[in-house]
DNA sequence: GAAGTGACTCCTC
DNA sequence: CGAGGAGCCACTT
């Protein structure tokens, strides 16, 4: 008793990783989303983090994750990479940037 | 347990 | 539209 279950004990990797998988194909997510939508509001830095750390072979979607600009925060080579895994899936950047109002992902 | 770090976001100039 | 700075949160060392 006493012990308060703190959403912070929980594997936050886990929860984020769990919505990520969640995230359909054609759609982004931003990394703030990301995070609020894993139980850690304004926390983006932190979907960041859990991002890095994230083995090359995981099936996870990340590369629907950008920021709030639209734009892709993963430095480069990376950066074309995730680019091209997003074209592939029909979504369009204009200007370097993707339109959020059209394609970031809300339940 | 304090200090450092980052694939962020928002506001201002 | 771009650059700069403060704020934020949790992880790592």
């Amino acid at each position: 008793m006493g012990n308060k279950p703190h959403y912070r004990d929980y594997d936050a990797t886990s929860r984020i990783c769990r919505v990520l998988a969640e995230v359909p194909c054609g759609r982004v997510i931003t990394y703030g989303d990301l995070a609020e939508m894993a139980g850690f509001p304004r926390a983006a830095r932190l979907a960041g983090q859990t991002l890095r750390r994230l083995p090359e072979d995981s099936r996870l979607p990340w590369h629907r994750v950008i920021n709030a600009q639209g734009r892709i925060s993963l430095p480069d080579p990376g950066a074309q990479h995730q680019r091209k895994r997003l074209e592939q899936e029909g979504v369009v950047f204009v200007g370097g940037r993707v339109d959020l109002a059209q394609y970031r992902w809300t339940p």
